[in-house]
DNA sequence: CAAGTGACTAGTG
DNA sequence: CCACTAGCCACTT
């Protein structure tokens, strides 16, 4: 058993809590952060994002994950109108055009378990 | 190796 | 919710 976790396992680790988010729910940066143990850093998750988007493209429902305030942080990352259309064909609720509804569909990975 | 950057968050006003 | 400040950490230059 590793004492200490590779900054590439942390990575690892943002792509699996991405991958069981339930069709239909979103969840936010910074609680997938505090999931991991690491509460503060919640950029470090949408770099991870990135980095998968560009990568292995939309293999991951990155889109399903937001801001604290449901606002599309990472609209821009997918294309223009992307990441609302995806979410739009899942059932989110829209609250503003680039504002999903977090009261009614906001998912914790902690709530999984 | 220091400084800059970023798909964030919490606190204050 | 907006504006500003501070904390956070991996990556780039």
């Amino acid at each position: 058993m590793s004492t200490k976790a590779s900054g590439k396992d942390f990575y690892e680790k943002v792509y699996g809590i991405v991958a069981q988010i339930p069709l239909g729910r979103v969840t936010t940066y910074g609680a997938i952060a505090r999931y991991l143990g690491v509460g503060g850093s919640s950029r470090m998750v949408g770099y991870a994002l990135n980095e998968t988007l560009k990568h292995n493209g939309p293999e991951l429902p990155c889109h399903r994950v937001v801001n604290r305030l449901g606002h599309l942080s990472g609209k821009a990352y997918f294309g223009p109108g992307i990441m609302e259309m995806l979410l739009k064909q899942e059932g989110i609720h829209f609250m503003d055009e680039d504002t999903v509804d977090l009261s009614k569909h906001y998912w914790d990975p902690a709530d999984e378990l």
